[in-house]
DNA sequence: CGGGAGCTTGAGGAGGATCAAATCATGTGG
DNA sequence: CCACATGATTTGATCCTCCTCAAGCTCCCG
């Protein structure tokens, strides 16, 4: 639980306009003139795996591009444990709801080594008209993954759920595919975390997936889509 | 799978500013002036249960404000299976995707009797500036209610999760507790259809709920909360 | 070297899926 | 008005999956 490490803070005026990854953010469609219009400090921070962006009923002041890795946003149930509904990667903002709310409604956390740019809401209030497109873009994508997390990682068999996060992953951080803790995919698919790593291994055991190194798999496409799909063994047609 | 049934089709300027939820709707903050911009027919329908709004897939040319009633919003996996991934009640809106996708990605059909407003994407991106505000309170809820069906509706057994769905139910709605199909119930918690059907029954027999009347329950929301929390049985502290 | 955290594995039992059949509600045509 | 077909709901029996509780294992760090 180390606290994010502060690398750098920018007033958007050079560094945002020079982003490599501008074509994906928020701040995609701005022209040089908008940038100069930011007079608060855009933080650029560099995040090891398993900090904390900000907690579940933190007051809602910034908004959060990611620009490299994965953030995990997590909620509990009454009950007691944590479910996580969303995860988001290069190009994603997370703490949206800032615009619409007071208080967070996530508690966000790096589950990789991550790169984010930390916007205060009050910069992105006052661009609100010239952003209007981007924050629809963004909107639609936080609906997106939060909808294919419930479809794709709660239907089904175990056996199912971890071969389509399997699937899922190199797709969304367009990366080898990185797998975190056990029980982050536990709480992500809905199952028990005994059964999230005795899945894994059983998709070791039979092919599916191949452990490169510690957590980082190659994977064996179309066996896990057969497998995602429903069928148990080999079907000769 | 019969037709909605169109009712009337009006040009906003007196019906929109008379609606009597307008408090909650997208056009929530639009004064005389606005209403009078508005150029293209707004449709005020009534849907029996079972219309289908649109489908996954269909060119994405209208936004619809849910007046009366409850929408379900239907995806499907590539093996087969349907989910539910959203429930839509007064003053949402479905279709939301429209203002950043071309074509709508569910399929969207009424549960209950439901009225709701036909508003041509023309007309919200027109007023855009104006409905700021509100289209980022309607997209937030969107995912508020999305991340709602996955956290509650998909975690802990399957008792568990039909009684948060009568708790929910009520809740949303803001009428007496009107239960669907088991087909539905079943696409929603994502177990099957005999499970919910089972489930269902077992939750009357516990004396959690009383059927009134056909697919109308009257709650015993401390039980239900007992059983929502995951306590099996009475136990005496 | 010892301790701790995360991961794996095992045995047992509860819960849900599957397949099948019975019941109930609704509407249709004779 | 009744016989019948249709579709949704309920119930039953069996099997398999996953949860639970428990113990070992591995790796890292003090």
């Amino acid at each position: 639980m180390r606290e994010p490490e502060i690398e750098a803070a920018w007033h958007g005026l050079t560094a945002c306009e020079s982003c490599e990854i501008r074509g994906l953010v928020l701040f995609a469609g701005l022209e040089s003139a908008d940038f100069s219009g930011i007079h608060l400090p855009i933080q650029d921070m560099w995040l090891p795996p398993g900090s904390v962006l900000y907690r579940s009923g933190d007051r809602a002041e910034y908004l959060y591009t990611v620009r490299e890795g994965l953030i995990k946003l997590e909620q509990s149930l009454s009950c007691g444990t944590n479910r996580i509904v969303n995860l988001l990667s290069q190009g994603h903002v997370s703490g949206l709801e800032a615009m619409a709310a007071e208080y967070y409604e996530h508690t966000a956390v790096a589950l990789q080594s991550s790169a984010i740019c930390k916007i205060p809401k009050a910069v992105v209030v006052r661009l609100a008209p010239k952003l209007l497109g981007q924050l629809m873009k963004k909107w639609h994508e936080s609906v997106v993954n939060t909808q294919e997390c419930l479809r794709e990682l709660t239907s089904g068999s175990a056996r199912q759920r971890v071969a389509r996060l399997f699937l899922l992953l190199p797709a969304i951080t367009k990366t080898r595919c990185h797998l975190f803790g056990r029980d982050d995919v536990a709480a992500l698919l809905g199952v028990t975390t005994e059964t999230a790593s005795r899945t894994v291994s059983d998709l070791k055991r039979a092919g599916a997936v191949v452990e490169a190194a510690p957590n980082i798999f190659d994977l064996n496409v179309s066996e896990l889509e057969r497998i995602a799909s429903g069928k148990t063994a080999l079907e000769h047609s």
